[in-house]
DNA sequence: ATACTTGCAAATCGTTTGCAATACC
DNA sequence: GGTATTGCAAACGATTTGCAAGTAT
């Protein structure tokens, strides 16, 4: 079942989750996770990928980059991470891992998962269960 | 030494930070911080902060909350905590901890420090320093 | 054919800023 | 008195929304 036509995957994909393979989602799409299987690990704003679109010569609006970005993320298909006030990440690897942030740059990058290791963890509250544990490290670049 | 005027510790606090303990700092300080030395835990955005006030018959505009909260966080007496895109937290405890997050009602709260215990930590990437680790559990409450 | 998507512009939200009036030392 | 601080309103950046036009099934 190797699909010949390119991206089929993507399209496969986007209905697996019960979205239309329209041409701006299955071309964000390819930005956002490759061309065919591969994993990309990539960390955009909806401001970079809207650029990055463009460049592309994909002509898509900022709303619909912003609509786009939330249906995949309630849909499960990307990971929204929080780590500065008034700036969004979507995340493609959807995972369970964790981030360093660099404060200066603002950049986003992944912790591989046995590098960190949690040795105790609080019982949720009770009347609530865990729906995710964030670990963000900040960074100082130095000097 | 223990001071007979109320609130003196707090015109210090904000002496010593160097801050002019004007009216409406000090009366924010003492809804943040609580009347004396006792230590409060509080997790506040501006506008509630601000309501808070109002409330209290303290006359204060929501940019001046703004302008207060980011000087009290310069100077080290806040923590920003940052869960939620669009919306930020300053917590009045300075201490290292961590945070549980009620992702349905939006509210924060301390976990105890020593119910959280690292195991395992990256090494920071070459050319940077922890500034700081950040661990958010995110909550669902349940039925 | 019909329901879902898109683009655009306007609306909204949280937050910041400019500047004249005011309070602190 | 001189400088730091405040309030107000306007400015701001990121994100969302309403609606008419376009597109997938």
């Amino acid at each position: 079942m190797t699909g010949t036509r390119p991206y089929s995957g993507l399209i496969e994909k986007l209905k697996s989750v019960g979205l239309r393979p329209t041409r701006q989602r299955l071309a964000l799409s390819r930005l956002l996770f490759g061309g065919d299987g591969e994993v990309r690990d990539r960390h955009v704003t909806a401001e970079q990928l809207h650029g990055e679109a463009l460049e592309n010569g994909i002509r898509v609006s900022l709303a619909t980059i912003y609509n786009t970005l939330n249906q995949f993320t309630r849909a499960g298909l990307l990971r929204e991470v929080v780590v500065e006030p008034g700036r969004s990440y979507f995340d493609t690897n959807v995972a369970d891992h964790h981030h360093f942030f660099f404060e200066d740059s603002g950049r986003l990058m992944d912790i591989p998962d046995e590098s960190v290791e949690l040795a105790r963890l609080p019982d949720a509250p009770s009347g609530a269960t865990v729906r995710r544990v964030d670990i963000i490290i900040r960074l100082e670049e130095e000097e």
